[in-house]
RNA sequence: ACACCUUCGAUAUUCU
């Protein structure tokens, strides 16, 4: 039985949704009972896939066999809600849950805040983000995340960035994600520039930076000529075993060319072989 | 008994 829960949890993880299944009416005709792990798995895979008919049958399903939905089953239908984008039915379903034995926890409201700002509406989804704090329920790390995301997506970076200092105010750790996502979101903005600055304040606060933080930046760098501070970037990387893909270094090394620093040029390339990167 | 289930980020650019 609990292998059956790990391979489907492990297919569905993979967006498998065909295996996964297929090793679902496996278990059955064996006569394996399938458990609300099997379905929370089931219904994760089917809700990512944006697969809101098969996630409401197999809920069905699930309540016809005698199986008790906890709050995991409740924020994967939230999920599947949100993730077709119908936020009526999500908010429904959320107002429901406290009365169904399963009152919503920091997961649900995150995903709702994922789901407002999907829809285009970070602002409503920072009333959610108001509302968890009063109703005792902290927002995490993952919470201005999310809003910082669909912010910077929105185009509205003053509120992002304001956000994203908003996580040390109140206590929390900025995470890699935290870090990303606004890096990301200055860059595309076309402030680069500043996006350096956080990445040297997240570097001095001891956090890793990985490819998804140095990417943008690099690209960013590249992209306004600021070539003397793509190259520290660079180096800085190549201290952290940050390993971008070929084409980020082609593109500093093409700028650094054009702009006749063949010196620079030459680090880089130097560098990289050394290191057992093959640039090609 | 333990274990298995839910929510967040980048790859716009180079060699033409």
């Amino acid at each position: 039985g609990v292998v059956y829960n790990v391979l489907i949890d492990g297919f569905a993880k993979r967006g498998d949704m065909g295996e996964a299944n297929r090793l679902f009416e496996e278990m059955l005709e064996k006569g394996c009972v399938p458990t609300v792990f099997t379905y929370n798995s089931l219904l994760s895979g089917f809700s990512r896939k944006g697969e809101l008919g098969r996630v409401q049958r197999l809920f069905k399903d699930m309540i016809r066999q005698g199986c008790v939905p906890n709050i995991f089953t409740f924020n994967n239908l939230l999920d599947g809600f949100c993730k077709v984008g119908d936020m009526v039915e999500a908010h429904r379903l959320f107002l429901e849950m406290r009365g169904l034995g399963c009152p919503p926890d920091v997961v649900s409201y995150n995903t709702l805040i994922r789901g407002m700002c999907y829809k285009g509406k970070p602002h409503e989804a920072q009333r959610l983000l108001r509302e968890m704090a009063k109703s005792g329920i902290g927002p995490d790390v993952m919470s201005y995340n999310i809003l910082i995301d669909g912010y910077s997506k929105y185009g509205a970076v003053d509120h992002a960035i304001k956000l994203f200092y908003e996580i040390s105010k109140s206590g929390l750790q900025p995470s890699a994600f935290s870090y990303s996502t606004i890096i990301d979101c200055l860059c595309r903005a076309g402030k680069a520039g500043a996006g350096l600055v956080v990445f040297k304040d997240m570097v001095a606060a001891g956090g890793v930076p990985d490819a998804a933080v140095v990417i943008p930046l690099l690209i960013g760098l590249c992209r306004n000529d600021k070539l003397t501070e793509a190259c520290e970037l660079f180096h800085e990387m190549m201290r952290f075993q940050c390993v971008p893909p070929i084409p980020e270094y082609n593109v500093l090394m093409y700028k650094l060319c054009k702009a006749k620093r063949s010196d620079d040029v030459c680090l880089v390339f130097h560098e990289l072989t050394e290191r057992g990167f093959s640039p090609d």
